[in-house]
DNA sequence: CTCTGACTTTGCTGCACCGCAAATAACCGG
DNA sequence: CCGGTTATTTGCGGTGCAGCAAAGTCAGAG
């Protein structure tokens, strides 16, 4: 067993401008959870049951078309929540959560949301404000997938995950978890073929280096001005 | 002068479960705004003064990117808020907002937002339903732009729009507003070539009827079947 | 250490769709 | 009713990118 580290749970932003002993009583309800690496949080259209809070690992939500085509909506870092179709009046879950490496969370009960939100206005205000934040990147992501050329799709994918996730290493800024070319390509819409072929063009050209489920961004800007060009 | 017919108002969803008082002094801090076809309600990246509820007619909302490409975000008809920035936690408007047609609209001063939503918790909640529904509509237009092709995108706009605005007419479901092909190539990330060799041949197909900035659906079902294969 | 399965690279072919151009066609103000 | 503007149609060539196929590479299990 171990204990949960209430001092650094308290600074993630779902809890921002709550007080401590508020913060007790609603961890008191949530029970934690191990997700291994490759294993599912949830299910699209399974009935939610829970809402999570991720406290370290990385979590990858994916959608699945009718005709099996998958499209990933977006990566989860610790200090997120995911998993919150209850607040969001829904009864099932709209999407697939994956567990990109051994991640760990807490779990809430479905029912706990609504009592918490009526508590804590402050949580769900928190809360809402980040469904805003979601709805407005969802937007820019129409925009640019209806406007843009694949190339330019890509490096800005690469781009904002060493923004949200980037470790500093010899080369460059890694992106913080195992990502592989068929994932960037379920990210902008086009096939793993074609992010292979804009990855080794741009290691010839020394924007980027990957290896095989990681990738560095060496020269960040260089790869923006490349791919900028009207 | 006319005066606002506060029956009709009341049933509008940002106002569901508010009693009539409520709704008095809600609707004693807007102004009526009148907007002609082709005005804007407020520009991109501009200061948020206000937010809106469309009374009458219908508003398009338009995202332009720094190189002067046009993706219309979604139509706005009567009884919807737009422009509430301020409820997001922004200081400008994300997108522009253009009449399609003459319309007629309420107008609170931004200020009024978190009063009215400290006030009135019942208005605060359904604007974040509101917002909620929203971004499920923006994650389903991402896997959509991510997955299929153009005639099945400018189909299910097409089907989309019918549905919200239709008018039966003689031949079958008018959109309900004046709509170019150029319009509808903003919504679905191509070009108004491409949506009008699409037009016309749904037309020698017998699915859809179409002049100049008027479309009419006559066999929604066939024409999904059409572009329904996988 | 080796085998096996997962991941990646790379060439080739085809096509969906864009971009340009130019000809109608419909509406609108005077 | 007419001239000008705006919207639509249609042809043609080019191309970005998908799809298929096959070889190469790496990691981890046993």
């Amino acid at each position: 067993m171990y204990t949960l580290d209430r001092s650094l749970i308290a600074g993630l932003p779902p809890f921002s401008g709550l007080s401590r002993p508020d913060l007790d009583v609603i961890l008191e309800k949530a029970r934690p959870l191990r997700i291994a690496a490759g294993q599912a949080v949830f299910e699209q259209d399974t009935e939610a049951h829970s809402f999570f809070l991720l406290l370290d690992g990385h979590v990858r939500v994916v959608k699945t078309t009718a005709d099996g085509q998958q499209v990933i909506m977006r990566y989860i870092s610790a200090g997120q929540l995911i998993g919150i179709a209850t607040a969001l009046g829904r009864t099932t879950y709209p999407a697939t959560a994956i567990a990109a490496v051994d991640s760990l969370a807490l779990a809430w009960p479905n029912e706990a949301w609504h009592e918490l939100a009526r508590l804590y206005p402050a949580f769900a205000a928190n809360t809402y404000k980040m469904v805003s934040a979601r709805m407005e990147e969802a937007h820019e992501r129409v925009v640019e997938l209806a406007t843009a050329l694949v190339d330019r799709r890509v490096a800005h994918v690469l781009l904002r995950l060493i923004e949200q996730t980037g470790r500093r290493t010899e080369y460059g800024i890694e992106i913080g978890f195992p990502i592989s070319r068929q994932d960037i390509a379920d990210m902008t819409g086009t096939t793993l073929h074609t992010v292979s072929r804009l990855l080794t063009a741009w290691e010839h050209q020394g924007f980027v280096r990957s290896t095989r489920k990681r990738v560095t961004v060496v020269d960040g800007a260089r790869l923006l001005d490349h791919v900028g060009r009207v």
